[in-house]
RNA sequence: GCCUGGGUGGGGUAAUGGUUAUCCUAAGGGAUUGUGGUUCCCUCGAUCUGGGUUCGAUUCCCGGUCCAGGCCCCA
């Protein structure tokens, strides 16, 4: 038997139902706040993906020749597209641009709880704005996306400036290797190389920073920096907009192109793989040919969004309807459920010669309603309409089942 | 790339170095040609893969593969 790739996954009707419900919730509260959604090609040119990851991350995409010899990759990420597309199409757009997406990516990588070589992002790009309102508009539908999922998840922000500021004396290699300890969360790492390199005078400091939760205390320990006011807007705008989150300067992201704000989400009880969103403020479209333009944006690993979700019921509230029907209903039958799902009503009939009582055996166990039409319906021009959880029914004619039924 | 534990019908399971591999459930049909969900009967359907040990392997050993979880990584 041929089998699934590895880390890929089927899904059944009630997952995927599951998903495009919470799917579509997403796309809502990013439509409201003015972000359209785009679509980029599922691969790329490779160069797209090294020109600032470098040829390491090769090794983790799924990457391939064209028969015109042209290096491609499917896509492990969606940011550097979306910019990509933003500087290719996006020149003449009003700024700034708001787009969201959602899409498959892949990554050659060993699968684990909530991580899979098919996997979906759903993120949203804020491109060619500066400010304090920006970052605060992009962090806040980031919240209002795993919100509206219905997850319970802790939101981090932090700021590259606080650290950067901290440790502006160091060299550029030294500033890297803290800021990737910082990243693992390992801060005795972080201290010991602060020692190694001769710069005792930063450890009290850095521990102080890395434990700070209020803005007063990051700068009781920095000082005033020349982004503080906004900073300090960014995080009065989400006061005003009452969005809980925790200050932690210790976030650092693994990433250079990160310019100011960055923040991340985590879920409970999923394991090692429990962050479920990261995102902050970048430069990115320069990279690829076009302005330096400021954006901000973010992805939510929507796989890990369905994960932390387990297994909350989803039940349809729309009703289900089987025609059932004897042999001389049957042309009747027809025409009934046409009407039916021409009025929006998911109806279903036999489509496996099945008698009379094997039909309503089906109907019980998928159905919520039975419309049962046979000798005495097509005489008298109606249908019986059977409830079959409540195993009442009466004789009704098709528009009033079309009333009743009608959501 | 590394480590740990697993793999028996569609799902869940039992057992075994040796006759026809157990049971539950799901699915299909029937009892029942105008009333389902209960009941009864029937049917379908499995030892991941390759090699080794053996008279004989689903069972023991080794490799692979897939799954679950962890490390590294995580754009």
């Amino acid at each position: 038997m041929i089998q699934k790739p590895r880390g890929t996954r089927d899904m059944l009707p009630d997952e995927m139902e599951k998903r495009r419900e919470i799917e579509a919730r997403m796309r809502g509260r990013a439509r409201l706040r003015g972000f359209r959604e785009i679509s980029t090609p599922v691969f790329e040119e490779l160069e797209l993906f090294t020109i600032r990851s470098g040829e390491g991350i090769i090794n983790e995409m799924y990457v391939f020749e064209d028969k015109g010899g042209r290096s491609l990759s499917l896509r492990p990420e969606l940011t550097a597209p979306v910019l990509r597309m933003f500087v290719e199409e996006g020149r003449s757009l009003n700024k700034p641009v708001k787009w969201c997406y959602f899409a498959d990516c892949f990554r050659y990588e060993r699968p684990q709880k909530g991580r899979y070589r098919q996997f979906w992002q759903f993120g949203a790009e804020l491109i060619g704005a500066d400010s304090a309102m920006a970052d605060a508009e992009v962090i806040i539908l980031g919240y209002d996306l795993l919100k509206t999922a219905g997850i319970r998840f802790v939101l981090k922000i932090g700021h590259l400036s606080f650290m950067r500021t901290l440790l502006s004396n160091l060299a550029e290699e030294d500033k890297k290797k803290i800021r990737a300890f910082l990243d693992k969360r390992e801060e005795d790492a972080a201290v010991s190389h602060l020692k190694v390199i001769g710069h005792e005078e930063l450890c009290e400091p850095l521990i102080r920073l890395c434990g700070a939760r209020t803005l007063e205390e990051v700068f009781l320990v920095i000082g005033e920096i020349p982004e503080s006011q906004r900073i300090r807007e960014m995080f009065h705008i989400l006061d005003v907009n009452q969005i809980p989150y925790e200050i932690n300067p210790a976030i650092a992201r693994g990433l250079d192109y990160y310019t100011g704000v960055v923040f991340e989400c985590f879920a409970e009880g999923l394991g090692a793989e429990n962050q479920i969103l990261g995102g902050g403020a970048y430069r990115l479209a320069h990279l690829f040919g076009g302005e330096d333009t400021p954006s901000a944006g973010f992805a939510i690993g929507f796989d890990r969004v369905m994960v932390a979700l387990g297994d909350s019921v989803w039940s349809p509230d729309t009703p289900q309807v089987m025609v059932v029907a004897t042999s001389e209903g049957r042309d009747r039958a027809l025409v009934v459920t046409e009407e039916l799902r021409k009025n929006g009503i998911i109806t279903e009939i036999d489509l496996m010669e099945r008698s009379f009582s094997a039909q309503m055996k089906t109907a019980g166990k998928s159905a919520d309603y039975a419309v049962i039409i046979g000798k005495e319906e097509v005489t008298s021009g109606d249908v019986t309409l059977k409830n079959l959880k409540a195993g009442t029914q009466e004789r009704l004619s098709v528009d009033d089942v079309v009333r009743k039924l009608s959501p």
